[in-house]
RNA sequence: GGGCCGUUAGCUCAGGCGGUAGAGCAGCGGACUUUUAAUCCGUUGGUCGCGAGUUCGAUUCUCGCACGGCCCA
């Protein structure tokens, strides 16, 4: 990306090649590290001044320089590391003649390394008297404004490392990312769980109704699409003899982006032999209410300003239940096609030559799942919606399927297992048709998992985790690009120019 | 895809019923060894997102485009 060079950055540049001159090492790597700005506020925050002086020892540390306060022959100089900020006092007296001389020529935004003892300035704050000083890494580019920080959301995205330097509740969010998903493994590893990964490049995509992206392979001279989900490839470990196997992964959809879409998005995917999804919902209260009490020590917690309550058991209720308590949709209209989709276009929905269960869905997914506030276990989906789900052994039309729904997002999919390569043959082929109908979303057939069927699956349960969203619940965040590092944008104009150059590098 | 809003200095923002713009912070020069949005004195910096139209003159008005945000489908 070119820019016209600012003022700014030119003589930002000329202090550079000044430095350079007079021998300053610019970007040395040859410190070493053993404290942290967080990790001394932890040992010595709570000691008097009085106490401080006499058992202090001698730390060093390295950071960003987030302020500096000049006075003179002294400075106070905020620096941050992975683990807050402390202050540091650098004078000249202390640091001779020739250190203090680079200190004073070095701006915010430089990276420094710091050494000395811990303690308390007039206005009790703990500082490190520095004796050593060193330049790590010389910054051209000024950092945002220490005080409005970044705001701009385009320019936090696009930079999200500016984001993360400037905004320290940024940095928590991806932190607290992490530990959820910590606390996933950790789960599952107690339940006896393998982790696995599975190809994100398939032949077909499956597993999902969803758009898939079309890639092309040189060497194999053949397509193929990046994974909407891992689904097939996961029970087909199940047919190995993989009794309890899950995958924390990516998964692509070429859809549309919104506040809770992300073209690529994570999802965990786990599957129990010889369980049902009743065993599941259970175990999916037990993993989310865990993750609440470990993050938070509470089952209450604030959503965009409504409280959430994790409180087990968490309420159930079938699609049809839902549509008419929360929806208010007449009973008989649920029963006949007609009904339905007359009811559906009152909605102004679009459910021309849909199947019966696709129009209650396409109603349920309109007026129930934004009302969904609380978890909410909604089962008894249509048998057309869900075409790898076992079917209800009491009604062939709806399938053993829950979704999980929490502040009127879908957060979970499960589904006791379809093992019957007859069924699940029939099935797809139920899909093609309606491929064939225009359906773009529709599965297509895979006869190789049908063949891997025909070996047998034992009975098994399987879920899917959306991360992403179930990562904005836990951390109050209203769109899915703030608890994704590079949210996916448009490159902008200047970038895109050179038109003939795709984003490859040959070689 | 549609509607609304936004895009002005490195950052955060003002402003202009048409006469090419201003603050704070950052920068630069100077004073200052316990400050914390340090303070004080001086000072530089802008194709006002891009393109076209109207006009003697457009950053301002009109249209189109780009990118983003929110809402809707």
């Amino acid at each position: 990306m070119k820019e016209k060079e600012s003022d700014f950055l030119r003589s930002r540049r000329e202090k550079i090649e000044s430095l350079k001159a007079e021998g300053v090492e610019l970007y040395p790597n040859d410190v070493k590290v053993s404290d942290t700005a967080g990790g001394i506020l932890a040992r010595l925050g709570g000691l008097d001044s009085e106490t401080l002086g006499r058992i202090s020892g001698r730390f060093s540390l390295a950071g960003r320089m987030m302020a500096i306060r000049d006075f003179g022959k002294g400075a106070f100089v905020s620096l941050q590391d992975r683990t807050g900020r402390i202050q540091v006092f650098l004078r000249k007296d202390r640091l001779g003649e020739k250190t203090f001389s680079l200190f004073k020529k070095l701006d915010v935004g430089d990276i420094v390394f710091v050494a000395g003892k811990a303690f308390r300035t007039r206005t009790n704050e703990l500082t490190i008297d520095a004796d050593e000083f060193r330049l790590l890494c010389k910054a051209v580019r000024a950092l945002p404004e220490k005080w409005h920080g970044l705001t701009d959301t385009e320019v936090r995205y696009r930079q999200r490392y500016l984001d993360l330097i400037v905004n320290p509740k940024v940095a928590e969010v991806f932190k607290k990312r992490s530990r959820i998903i910590e606390i996933i493994r950790q789960f599952m590893k107690e339940r006896d769980f393998l982790e696995v990964e599975t190809p994100m490049m398939q032949y077909m995509a499956g597993g999902a109704a969803a758009r898939p992206f079309k890639t092309y392979h040189n060497a194999l001279g053949m397509e193929f699409y990046l994974r909407i989900a891992p689904e097939l490839y996961l029970k087909r470990l199940l047919v190995g003899g993989m009794e309890r196997v899950y995958e924390i992964n990516r998964n692509f959809r070429n859809e549309g982006v919104s506040s809770s879409h992300n073209p690529e998005f994570t999802m965990m995917e786990f599957y129990l032999a010889y369980a049902t999804y009743e065993d599941l919902m259970v175990m999916t209260e037990e993993l989310i209410t865990r993750i609440c009490l470990e993050l938070f020590g509470s089952l209450k917690i604030t959503y965009q300003g409504q409280e959430l309550d994790f409180s087990r058991p968490w309420k159930r209720f079938t699609v049809k239940e839902a549509l008419v308590e929360c929806g208010g949709v007449e009973p008989a209209a649920l029963e006949d096609r007609n009904k339905a989709a007359a009811y559906a276009k009152s909605l102004k929905l679009d459910v021309e030559d849909m199947p019966l269960g696709k129009v209650i869905m396409a109603i349920f997914d309109e007026i129930v799942e934004p009302k969904l506030i609380q978890p909410t276990f909604i089962t008894g989906y249509p048998v057309e919606v869900s075409p790898l789900a076992r079917r209800n052994a009491s009604d062939p039309s709806i399938v053993d399927r829950f979704e999980l729904y929490i502040a009127g997002k879908e957060i979970a999919n499960a589904f006791s297992e379809l093992n019957d390569p007859v069924d699940q043959r029939e099935r797809f082929l139920m899909q093609l048709k309606e491929r064939e109908a225009g359906d773009e979303e529709a599965h297509g057939m895979d006869d190789d998992y049908v063949r891997a069927l025909e070996y047998g699956m034992p009975p098994a349960a399987g879920e899917g985790i959306g991360i992403d969203r179930l990562v904005m619940i836990l951390t109050d965040s209203a769109s899915i690009r703030d608890v994704i590092l590079f949210p996916h944008m448009r490159v902008k104009d200047e970038a895109r120019k050179e038109e003939d150059e795709p984003g490859v590098i040959e070689g």
